[in-house]
DNA sequence: AAGAATGCTAAACGATCGTTTAGTTAGATA
DNA sequence: TATCTAACTAAACGATCGTTTAGCATTCTT
C-alpha cells in the first residue's frame, strides 16, 4: 500500500493524486487505507520516510568503500542518480514533491530532507575546493541539478556513466592533469 | 487576471490552485474567469506563454550588448535568475509548473518551453568547452541548477551575485586570467 | 468456547472542484 | 432613443475530493 503511493506521489505529485487511485491499486477499499494513516498527508509523510531512508542507504552503501573524497564525490552522486532515476519510486518523491506542496507537513518533510542533504555537506566539506568557491552554494548548485534530472532524462542516452561524468567534470575538482594552479 | 492566475499557480502550483481562488484575487466571479478562458489549462497555457515571452524578452535584452562568449553566459545566467527569482510570478510558473503536471497541455507547454531553451542551447554553442564536455548535458545540467533555487533561494544571502558567481564557476570556462572579479 | 483485537468492505458524509447557465449591467453603435 | 454587445453576477450543476461510519470476517487470546 506505501509501494502505491509511492508510485502515484513520485509519477504525478501529492495533489494530482487522489486516496482512491491509492486505495485502486493497493487492491483494498478507500476506508482501508485510513485503517493505516490518520490523513494524506501522514501518508506522504510515511512515504517520505521510507524514501529518505532507502536514499540515505543507497549512498552510505555507495561511497562505504571509497575513501579518495574525489572518488566518493563520484560515487555519491552516481548513486543519487539511480536512486532517483531507476530504483524505486520512494526516492523520486524526495524529488517531486516539495515540502511547501503540503503545508501541513512541510515541517516534517523539511526535516527529512535534511537528514539526507546533510550527507552531501559532510562530502563536500571532504574535499578540499579551490578557493574563490563557496562550498553552501555549490552543494546547492550541485544537489539542483541532480533532482532536476528526472524532468528531463529518458534513459535512453546511454545509461547514467554520461550524466555522472558531465556532472563530475562540472562540480568535482578538476582531476590533476593539465589544470597548473594559477 | 492573468496576474492572479500567474501568482497562483507560480506559489502553490496547478492542482493546488482552484479557479475560485484566482477569481477571488482578481476581484470578480468564477464565472467572469470563464468568459475569458475556455478551461483551467488553457488559463495555464495563457500564463505560461506569457511568462516565456517575458524571460526570453530579459534573457535577450541582458545579452544583446555582450559580444564575449564568457561574459554572455554569465549575463544569462543572471537574467535567468532575475527573472525566476526576482520578477514577476510569470517565469516563476515555467519553473514551477511542469509539462508532466497537466496532461491536457503537455505538449503546447514542452513547446513554450523549448521556445527559450533554445536560447541556452546557441548560448552554450557559442562558448568553445574542454575536450570531453558534453554541451547537451552540461546545458540540461546548468538548467537544473537554475531552476531547482527557487526551492532553496530567500534572498538574503546577499543578492544574487554570489549564486551567479558560483553558477559561473562551476559551467563556466576557466578564466585565462588570475581571478581579478571585483 | 467466548471475547477481543485486527483488517477490512460498503456506503455514505459534507466540502470543494471545474464548469455551465440564465440573467444583469454598462458602454458603444445605429 | 433604441439596440446590440462585451463583461460580468448569482446560482447552480454533477463529479470528485478527503474522510467517517457501521458492520463483517478472520485471527489471537484467555
Amino acid at each position: 500500500m506505501l509501494d502505491a503511493a509511492a508510485i502515484f506521489f513520485a509519477e504525478r505529485g501529492y495533489h494530482a493524486t487522489a486516496m482512491r487511485d491509492i486505495a485502486r491499486v493497493a487492491n483494498v477499499t478507500p476506508g482501508a487505507v485510513y485503517f493505516h494513516v490518520a490523513t494524506k498527508h501522514a501518508l506522504l509523510v510515511a512515504v517520505y520516510q521510507e524514501g529518505v531512508d532507502r536514499i540515505i542507504r543507497h549512498f552510505d552503501e555507495a561511497i562505504a568503500e571509497e575513501y579518495d573524497p574525489v572518488k566518493r564525490f563520484r560515487c555519491a552522486i552516481q548513486a543519487h542518480l539511480e536512486s532517483i532515476l531507476d530504483e524505486s519510486a520512494y526516492a523520486r518523491v524526495i524529488v517531486r514533491v516539495l515540502p511547501e506542496d503540503v503545508p501541513e507537513a512541510t515541517e516534517e518533510l523539511k526535516r527529512q530532507r535534511e537528514r539526507y542533504e546533510e550527507r552531501f555537506r559532510a562530502l563536500i566539506d571532504g574535499l578540499h575546493l579551490p578557493q574563490g568557491r563557496n562550498p553552501k552554494l555549490m552543494r546547492l548548485l550541485l544537489i539542483g541539478a541532480l533532482n532536476w534530472t528526472p524532468v528531463w532524462y529518458r534513459g535512453s542516452i546511454g545509461g547514467l556513466d554520461p550524466v555522472v561524468d558531465e556532472m563530475v567534470a562540472s562540480f568535482g575538482i578538476q582531476p590533476t592533469r593539465r589544470t597548473s594552479k594559477k
